[in-house]
DNA sequence: GCGCGTTCCGTTTTT
DNA sequence: CGGAACGCGC
């Protein structure tokens, strides 16, 4: 073995893993396998081998992974062996943030502004409400009544597609050719819609604007049409394939114009469906690449026997699926945990004294760091995350995206974007009186329109009226309008500097006496002022470095405020957070942000019907591939909650197993024997030898036996304690 | 135009 | 039960 890390890469790798990774690059790959089998490790050891061995340079791969925070995490991998310069060269990144970055750079190819925005769910939302008030008779006339997010739903699913307003009403009305009867009601919404598609692409592009979709299509049409923005790639490697949509398909076609691709993906590990994700482009990569080769691999790494096991009983339920083996030499450890509680009370309260029994049994191999619990949505975790503060146990809740969806959060990066793209009327909508200058809904009406007219932004507007340059409206608005103007002005003005995101953000708190304005308008003032200082913490983390193509010239640079707010829209919380911070608390998330992640032990709460699947859950396999993909985040231990009663929207609801576990225990109870239950129901006693399993499986020292009666016998006198008060 | 009280509604999953 | 939307009175 070597110690130079640019020779031993190769060296922890099993015989497919290497086969997989020293592939000829020339010949397409798809590397299948199950959970835990290396995957991700294999995908970055070959962009490894790519470099130091084929010669490529950093700079001609491209890497998609899935999430920003997956991409962080191989950026990390990757530094430890190529160094920090060569990483920052890998085009590295989520399908949306590499689009992005060079949609920035080539703009003017696709006929966009390189200042576009990029607009969140939230706006879109309220402008597809705007265009959807002209239809509301319309809708009447039937009784009927038609969502934003349906309608949203619906242009977003089109532009996965790649259909265009015009393709899209194209296939509506061949759909509804053969008009059958009692349709109508459903040929008028689709008509409906498919004209506010058209409406919301123009007022996203007056708005000089892009969907999060628009990322996706934008960019594919400016690869396409841009030799330049592709001519560089020499191989393009795809992460977690099996979720990728027909844009993003194209879009890997298109820039491994060369042919030069490898993807990994597991079928069984699709939970974006709902989301347009097609598995189907497994299959689809065999045509439109020839001669791509497949290699599977079967050995996991990352769980015990019989967490895998138990997994393993749960997928094959789906029979439409291909079987594939996955086997593991880790010892079986302890069988998966499934337990009955009254309320889903009763069911926090145990997960946190288990975590700290499991901690104390451990001997403080296991950290609070090393506990996740995993759930089908963020609902679920009020009562864990006070179940945990109760035991004193720390835990970090990951929302998703949705801490950037705080008005707090929300009014200060409205300030921002306007700042940066004057025409995006969005922020301006929402920015305009925030805080209370007086100019309400008419006067925001009578300036939108008037802006309308004139065929100006309404920030330009009233620029314009503040100037004198053009006159003041009906509600007359000039001198409350100045204050606003002013101030951004003055972020512009700084922004043009290249100030720092983080001070732009104070000098608009300044400016605008946000921290008055909150405990003026808000009782809990104080932990949104906090959310204020996390985002400003947030701004000051954002590296130019990585989110940016790189430039020599510096009047191609974006400018940090640019930068900033692409990632603050791309990003989800926990994205860079520091190793440090996550290992001293419990992971609270979703099952779906648990995806392509690992922790020593994983708690399911809620696994009954209407959760698992979820009652409005339009694919069932889906649902149960969801929990297939949460235990097989587990390397030690698993443990599956459910309750009898459950309250649910305000009432107190009757609740069952999931079926999918069901139907597991139902066939291992007629084959097997009570001592192989594949699930047990007693908590785990951990003993000598489990703390043994534990220390392989996690490949961690095993603690000192003194230490472990020690750390328990404090645990017993701390809930002696806390049992007499 | 603004602030407060009321009703009503309905709980996915995310870039 | 908790948040967003609505409506009413100032
Ligand atoms: N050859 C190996 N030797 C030792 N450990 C390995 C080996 N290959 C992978 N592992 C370990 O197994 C675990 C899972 O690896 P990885 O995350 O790459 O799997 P994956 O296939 O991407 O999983 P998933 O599909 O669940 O995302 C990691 O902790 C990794 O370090």
């Amino acid at each position: 073995m070597s110690e130079d890390p640019l020779c031993s890469y190769l060296d922890s790798l099993n015989p497919a893993q290497l086969q997989a990774v020293e592939h000829p690059p020339s010949i397409p790959l798809q590397i299948l396998a199950g959970p835990g089998s290396g995957k991700t490790k294999v995908l970055t050891s070959r962009i490894v081998h790519l470099i130091v061995r084929h010669g490529i340079s950093a700079s001609s791969i491209c890497a998609v992974t899935f999430t920003n925070k997956a991409a962080n995490e191989m950026r990390e991998r990757l530094m430890k062996i190529l160094g920090k310069q060569r990483v920052s060269e890998v085009r590295m990144g989520t399908f949306h943030a590499l689009c992005a970055m060079f949609l920035r750079k080539y703009a003017h190819t696709v006929g966009l502004e390189r200042n576009f925005s990029i607009c969140d769910t939230d706006e879109s939302k309220k402008i597809i409400g705007k265009h959807l008030e002209k239809y509301k008779e319309q809708l009447a006339t039937q009784n009927m009544t038609l969502k934003p997010e349906s309608v949203l739903s619906t242009i977003s699913k089109a532009k996965a597609k790649g259909h265009t307003a015009e393709q899209h009403l194209i296939e509506v009305s061949k759909k509804f050719k053969d008009l059958p009867v009692g349709a109508e009601e459903s040929f008028m919404v689709a008509n409906i819609t498919a004209e506010i598609y058209e409406d919301y692409e123009k007022t996203l592009r007056q708005t000089n604007a892009l969907d999060f979709d628009d990322l996706l299509v934008f960019g594919l049409k400016m690869f396409k049409a841009h030799e330049d923005a592709v001519s560089w790639c020499k191989h393009v490697l795809v992460d977690e394939f099996q979720d990728t949509n027909i844009t993003q398909y194209d879009l890997m076609r298109t820039i491994g114009y060369r042919q030069c691709v490898t993807i990994v993906g597991d079928p069984d590990q699709s939970i974006y469906g709902w989301r347009s994700a097609e598995v189907e482009n497994l299959a689809k990569m065999q045509t439109h690449f020839p001669g791509t080769a497949q290699i599977f691999l079967e050995q996991n790494y990352r769980s015990t026997g019989s967490i895998l096991r138990a997994s393993s009983a749960l997928i094959a339920q789906d029979d439409k699926r291909i079987r594939k083996s996955l086997y593991t030499s880790h010892p079986l450890g302890k069988s998966p945990f499934l337990k009955l509680f009254p309320t889903e009370t009763e069911e926090a309260a145990f997960m946190a004294l288990e975590i700290k029994r499991l901690v104390a049994l451990t001997g403080g191999m296991l950290q609070w760091g090393d506990f996740a619990v995993l759930l089908r949505f963020n609902a679920l975790s009020r009562v864990v995350e006070s179940a945990l503060q109760k035991e004193g146990i720390p835990s970090r809740v990951l929302r998703g995206h949705k801490f950037f969806e705080r008005l707090e959060v929300k009014d200060l990066l409205a300030y921002l974007q306007l700042t940066d793209n004057p025409e995006f009327t969005p922020a301006f909508i929402r920015v305009v009186n925030t805080p209370s200058r007086g100019i309400g809904e008419k006067s925001l009406l009578e300036l939108i329109s008037t802006a309308e007219k004139c065929r100006i932004s309404p920030m330009l507007l009233a620029e314009r009226i503040f100037d004198g340059k053009t006159p003041d409206i009906k509600p007359p608005v000039k001198r409350k309008i100045g204050t606003f103007v002013k101030i951004i002005r003055s972020l512009r003005e700084s922004a043009e500097k290249r100030s720092l995101p983080a001070d732009l953000i104070r000098l608009c708190i300044d400016l605008i006496d946000y921290s008055e304005h909150l405990k003026k308008t808000h009782d809990d003032w104080e932990s949104r002022y906090e959310n204020v200082l996390e985002l400003i913490s947030f701004a000051a983390d954002v590296g130019d470095d990585i989110s940016s193509i790189h430039d020599e010239d510096d009047r191609n640079r974006e400018t940090p405020l640019r930068l900033f707010l692409q990632s603050s829209m791309l990003s989800t919380e926990g994205d860079n957070e520091s190793a440090n911070d996550a290992e001293s608390r419990v992971t609270i998330a979703t099952c779906h942000a648990a995806k392509g992640l690992e922790w020593p032990v994983v708690m399911i709460p809620s696994v009954e019907d209407d959760t698992f699947p979820f009652y409005r859950a339009e694919d069932r396999e889906e649902e149960r591939r969801l929990l297939y993909v949460a235990c097989t985040r587990a390397q030690g231990l698993l443990y599956l909650s459910h309750v009898s009663r459950r309250k649910v929207a305000g009432d107190k609801k009757t609740r069952t197993r999931s079926p999918f576990i069901s139907q597991v225990t139902n066939l291992y109870r007629v084959e097997s024997g009570p001592n192989l239950d594949i699930f047990t129901e007693d908590e785990p006693d951990i003993a000598r030898e489990d703390r043994t399993v534990l220390s392989q499986v996690l490949q961690r020292p095993a603690p000192d036996e003194e230490v472990v009666d020690q750390r328990v016998a404090e645990l017993f006198v701390l809930s002696c304690r806390a049992g007499l008060y």
